[in-house]
DNA sequence: CAGGCGTGGGT
DNA sequence: TACCCAAGCCT
């Protein structure tokens, strides 16, 4: 009768719950800063940080910083799209940044509060949505995030499984009953326990149920590696009356990031070097010249800005070390 | 649905 | 070294 009711209710793994819940307590990580706090806007800055970003690098040198010059969503909504990409410059996947801004004036600097709502902002999909919906508001509703989609993986062996399904196992498994603490402990448990390699099956509250235990490594399947393909091209420096020119990108890569024109073809001037690049889906191999004119056939729009200035406009990474690796240098030259 | 989308850390 | 991986979303 009890177990009958459960099921109903969806609680066929309580006692699994009160063991997850158990270990949370004790081994969370409940010192991080958005856990502190029930702040929409801190918890879904922290959730657009973490997007395909390890805890450290947001910790430890985008989030406060973020939040000193942005302290609440109005203040975001009132700046620049530029002032953000610069506040968010180094951290990587600028379209969410963009999206950011976006929708701190879509939503007037407050955010809803319900995850149907939230999913309909720029940036903000199903896990999200139902993230800060559950972490900022206490909606009772699973997320899926890297974590949770690998403990699902084992717990329930498979090796291959859709969106959809994953969202039903994580319906399965979730805990109505403690919203904020399962979806935290989840991922707890996915970074430091259900790990991608050398999982420590023995110290995880999970381990009764887990049907994928006697060989956690082999769920989820490995993906195939591809190999990323190697892009070639010049930086150009090129200085006009102690200022440099620089393009703003106006695509999806970089957008609204300025860059050091960049140019495939011969050109005449000073070679200086060459950097690599790696980024998600290309590598760059790119020889730095130093040119008294750009190429004619360089038709993007430039901008002319002293080392000063260049200092605050937002820069993706290789023109970024670029300019600390040559510009006192060239600057003093000049 | 598959691929575009950054960067840094870990092994 | 050369991979893999990380609190995903958009098109």
């Amino acid at each position: 009768m009890k177990r009958s009711e459960d099921e109903r209710m969806g609680s066929r793994y309580k006692e699994l719950h009160e063991r997850l819940n158990l270990w949370y307590r004790e081994h969370g990580r409940h010192d991080l800063p958005w856990r502190q706090t029930r702040d929409p806007y801190r918890i879904y800055l922290s959730e657009i940080m973490l997007q395909q970003t390890q805890v450290s690098t947001v910790l430890e040198r985008f989030y406060f910083p973020f939040l000193e010059r942005f302290p609440t969503l109005a203040v975001v909504a009132e700046a620049s799209e530029e002032e953000v990409l610069k506040a968010w410059e180094g951290l990587g996947y600028y379209s969410r940044a963009r999206h950011l801004h976006r929708t701190a004036r879509l939503c007037n600097g407050v955010l809803p509060s319900t995850s149907q709502e939230l999913e309909r902002l720029p940036g903000i999909g199903r896990s999200t949505a139902r993230a800060i919906a559950c972490f900022a508001f206490d909606e009772a509703a699973p997320i899926l995030d890297a974590n949770v989609r690998r403990i699902l993986y084992r717990f329930f062996r498979r090796r291959k499984a859709t969106e959809r399904e994953l969202w039903r196992m994580a319906e399965r498994l979730f805990d109505a009953k403690r919203p904020y603490d399962y979806n935290q402990a989840m991922m707890d448990l996915g970074a430091m326990i259900c790990t991608p390699k050398d999982p420590r099956c023995d110290l995880c509250p999970l381990r009764e149920g887990c049907r994928g235990r006697q060989a956690p490594e082999r769920y989820p399947e490995a993906k195939k590696a591809s190999k990323t393909p190697v892009r070639r091209a010049k930086i150009l420096l090129c200085e006009r009356g102690g200022a440099w020119a620089l393009s703003q990108s106006r695509e999806r890569f970089h957008g609204g990031l300025w860059h050091f024109p960049r140019f495939e073809d011969e050109v005449s001037g000073e070679f200086l070097g060459r950097e690599l690049a790696r980024y998600s889906h290309f590598a760059l191999e790119a020889e730095i010249w130093r040119v008294a004119v750009l190429p004619k056939d360089y038709d993007k729009p430039i901008g002319f800005f002293t080392p000063k200035s260049i200092e605050e406009l937002p820069l993706g990474g290789i023109d970024r070390k670029i300019f600390k690796k040559y510009f006192g240098v060239l600057s003093v030259e000049s």
